[in-house]
DNA sequence: CGAATGCTTGACGGTACTCAAAGATTGTGG
DNA sequence: CCACAATCTTTGAGTACCGTCAAGCATTCG
């Protein structure tokens, strides 16, 4: 895991496995920013600035694709190199980033967990995770919790009433039967679908 | 007024005035994403994914400093004559947002409404747009409930707690005797200070 | 089998929302 | 210059959503 307080020295992809940023206040509470699913970029805002802002840490066994170590100008000719693919990555990241704030400000308790099973549904299908219409989820009600800025006693209630909606399965860390129309329309959720992407 | 639902044609720089960018529901909730000041990039997301995905509105008159129209790869190589400063500014918004996520998610109201004035404070102080120890802020108090997740009548009534607390003056659309240090341990707010930096 | 982690439930309280309306301020046109 | 509209701020009353505390259950792991 890697602490908020510390400088990556590096940046990269992730091949495969699931992780998420985060940050937090002094007194404990935590804010997720972002799941990090496979194809995601992990730290380049950090390299960027050359400070970090928020820690990351893994939901599963994660591998890889790290790059460069350089320094300032020099991080940024590695990204030439790589630099629309980068972008644009970059800034679906931001896209993201930018539907959570809106699903966290703006959004109640049951919106926002439709908001994010759908989300993480939607993103998992487009990466060809899904098999036989389950999908395994390495995260827990605490982090949904953390991600929709809830209390995970709250979340846990909200779940369980989507549940008896029948809106979707979850259990064991397995997520099923997701009723992609009536959560939409539950979340006001009309993105684009997510397409495939990655640095490659 | 730029809709949401329209392609910006082109993506611009803030020479001044302020605005921001929000995303809505359909219902008419309002998400405000970040406040945006002189200096700051308009847009570029926008751009690079060759699809809005949230309105910007004045909240001032504006100059800006507006760049290509071209599509995709051309729109990168126009970024790329700027592109370390670019990606710098881009990473800087990007922080910004996660601050604000940090403080929807998971602060108190009183702890966000000290939080967005000291972060506008700090950013206009950058800037150089404190005279006299006193600030413009063109921000209604529907803007800053839109922007911390509350509504209006609790922003107000935390305002005004805050105010008896003397953590600041504001008033006619003026911020004053900004109390730095109080705002800063109420809000558990120690983030750097923040550098001016442009694109040019 | 005990410890650790995660899920579920109940009870209670408070923070923050809604509705409603009244001031205050600003801007505009006659 | 004043009257009127529009926008913004403030206040009150009532409530609901969601948080906290506390405990019990389930599952996994060593």
């Amino acid at each position: 895991m890697l602490e908020e307080g510390k400088t990556a020295r590096r940046f990269s992809t992730l091949l495969s496995g699931w992780a998420f940023c985060f940050k937090t206040l002094l007194d404990g509470r935590r804010q997720i920013l972002n799941f990090l699913l496979p194809g995601d970029l992990v730290g380049v805002n950090s390299r960027i600035l050359d400070a970090p802002d928020c820690g990351v840490e893994a939901l599963t066994d994660l591998r890889l694709c790290v790059f460069g170590r350089e320094q300032g100008q020099d991080l940024f000719r590695t990204m030439s190199a790589l630099a629309l693919n980068t972008a644009v990555l970059i800034a679906w990241q931001e896209r993201t980033i930018d539907s959570t704030l809106l699903s966290v400000g703006r959004r109640s308790a049951s919106e926002r967990v439709a908001w994010l099973l759908l989300h993480l549904w939607r993103r998992a299908e487009a990466l060809s995770l899904i098999r036989d219409g389950a999908l395994e989820l390495p995260v827990t009600q605490a982090h949904m919790a953390d991600a929709l800025g809830l209390s995970l006693v709250h979340t846990n209630r909200t779940l369980q009433a989507l549940r008896r909606l029948e809106l979707f399965e979850l259990s064991g860390g397995w997520l099923r039967q997701v009723d992609e129309q009536r959560l939409r329309t539950l979340a006001q959720d009309f993105s684009a679908p997510v397409e495939r992407r990655s640095l490659f």
